[in-house]
RNA sequence: CGGGGUGUAGCGUAGCCCGGUUAUCGCGCCACAUUUGGGAUGUGGAGGUCGCAAGUUCGAAUCUUGCCACCCCGACCA
């Protein structure tokens, strides 16, 4: 492990893609555009599964498992949809390899041709809303709330670890209403859920809104999404949630028998995070000194660092973090306690800091002696010197890990606040996005075609329609145009 | 996929323009000793298909062609 990360203020970019690696989260695998997970990484994605898994089974969904293949003739059936994702599908063509002739290796079988190709899923709603078609009679069929969890395919030109990677991990939501109410309710109940995960155990304030009919999922009548601000000022779609109307369920013929015996089409949503959210999390909170974790997300919370001379007084201070450790773990800390001999205590002061554990508590002869320990904070890199005679180690700790829960929320929001100009004019709104960047508010004309010339001139895009709006009359940033409220525009990932 | 750049030990690199002994240096790794409150020090040691494949040449890390991967800038996108 070499020194030093590259600053942030210096190549932003460097500085993430080798914070990435640097501290074991993930790496660039032999297959192009596809990374590998690594232990320390999968294990925080892993923290982030078991609460969104807990909350999505809270409100009523329960969880299936769809093919990872879908028949190409499916994904024609909604014009739209097959639109937007045909362009970055990978296709499988041939079922069977034979050695080559000529002894160069293995080929591929031309007697072995599909009759129809088999696309790897970009997304899941064809092939599970032809399954619902036979799960789907009557009214009494309805709700149908299922998620699953799984690995899509977009087979994406430039691809950066954890933000757009060809395959990635996910999971995505398929719900079936009997009315349109219903399935909007749905919508925006699980946008919400997505927002409450970001803030309570991401610490990471988002954005709830409504995309733009150009930025739209393709097949969705409605789109709500929650954005977060990233430390460079760019903004990250971190979850969507879609509002499908009618529109699967035409394309699949899935009708239900209403009460009064009509026959009607279902409403649909579908609702999706990735492994996406790593990349947001690393580069809402992380500083040049390596990762910064929200303890509701770390793997580790606490990391226990002997400091030691000989083999009696590690015994000594072995049985000191026992007792800790038993305490911590008792109250629902996760705790490692590192008495390796191949590292030297500085050695594992930075390592712990790279990989963001957010406490770490050194114990050497001398607070044996007088009864204290050294409790060092992540986030803020502070230490103290704790007096054990004053509470309960493992108060202490819980009240410090909720301490830097809401220090890096705080932390984050004020920068997101920091980061967000209401601009009134053209010239204003290419100053900010230049020198400032961040989210712009600004009123806009409601046209696609503003939003698009807007995009080409400065690489801005309106990242949502806030649903907390504000309304108000004003003129189009671009046009002059009238305008009922403002919306929010920023470079993004 | 278009423009630019890079590829030499696990990582970071020198050498390439101008072909010629045993491919440079640092970190890391292994052994031993001394060390341990912020990334230890010394001594000794191991580790290389010079991205891959063809070609030119008596001779290729170095020149030519093709391919692959990665990085930056565009287009596309969770």
């Amino acid at each position: 492990m070499s020194k030093g990360l590259p600053k942030r203020s210096e190549d932003y970019s460097l500085w993430y893609n080798e914070l990435v690696k640097r501290a074991d989260l993930a790496e660039n695998s032999a297959v192009r555009g596809c990374m590998v997970i690594k232990p320390y990484g999968y294990s925080i994605w892993e923290k982030m599964q078991a609460e969104l898994d807990r909350m999505f089974k809270e409100t009523g969904h329960t969880n299936a498992y769809f093919p990872l293949f879908i028949p190409k003739s499916f994904l024609s059936k909604e014009a739209s949809h097959v639109e937007g994702f045909a362009k970055e599908c990978a296709v499988v063509t041939h079922y069977r390899l034979k050695n080559a002739d000529d002894g160069s290796g293995v080929i591929v079988d031309p007697e072995a041709k599909l009759e129809e190709e088999l696309i790897v899923r970009p997304t899941s709603e064809t092939v599970i809303w032809s399954t619902y078609k036979n799960w789907i009679q009557s009214y009494r069929d309805l709700p149908l709330l299922v998620n699953q969890w799984a690995n899509v395919v977009r087979w994406e030109m430039r691809t950066r670890l954890f933000l757009r990677t060809a395959e990635f991990l996910w999971q995505e939501g398929h719900t079936a209403h009997a009315t349109r109410e219903e399935a909007i309710q749905e919508t925006e109940q699980m946008m919400n859920v997505y927002a409450q995960f970001a803030e309570e155990f991401m610490a990471l304030p988002v954005v709830r809104g409504r995309k733009t009919a150009n930025e739209r999922f393709a097949g969705a009548e409605d789109t709500l999404c929650i954005e977060a601000m990233m430390q460079d000022g760019k903004a990250l779609q971190a979850g969507t949630s879609h509002f499908l109307g009618q529109n699967f369920a035409k394309a699949f013929d899935v009708k239900f028998a209403a009460k009064d015996g009509k026959l009607d089409f279902v409403w649909g949503t579908s609702w999706g995070v990735s492994t996406r959210l790593m990349g947001a999390l690393i580069m809402a909170h992380s500083d040049d000194n390596g990762l910064v974790l929200p303890p509701k997300l770390a793997p580790i919370q606490v990391v226990i660092v002997p400091i030691y001379r000989g083999e009696e007084e590690l015994n000594a201070i072995s049985a000191k973090a026992n007792e800790f450790i038993k305490a911590l773990r008792r109250v629902g800390v996760s705790v490692r306690f590192d008495d390796r001999d191949t590292h030297k205590p500085g050695w594992k002061f930075a390592e712990y800091e790279l990989k963001g554990v957010p406490l770490r508590i050194a114990i050497g002869p001398r607070d044996l002696e007088n009864g204290t320990v050294e409790i060092a904070r992540r986030d803020t890199l502070s230490k103290e010197t704790f007096d054990l005679s004053t509470q309960p180690i493992e108060q202490k700790v819980l009240d410090m890990l909720d301490e830097i829960q809401s220090t890096i929320y705080s932390k984050a929001f004020q920068f997101r606040e920091e980061h967000t100009t209401e601009v009134n004019s053209w010239e204003e709104f290419k100053e900010v996005l230049e020198n400032k960047g961040g989210f712009i508010s600004a009123h806009w004309d409601g046209t696609g075609e503003t939003e698009e010339k807007i995009k080409e001139l400065t690489k801005a895009t309106i990242r949502c329609i806030p649903i907390n709006q504000k309304l108000e009359e004003g003129t189009c940033v671009l046009t002059g145009k009238p305008s009922s409220g403002r919306v929010l525009f920023a470079k993004a990932y």
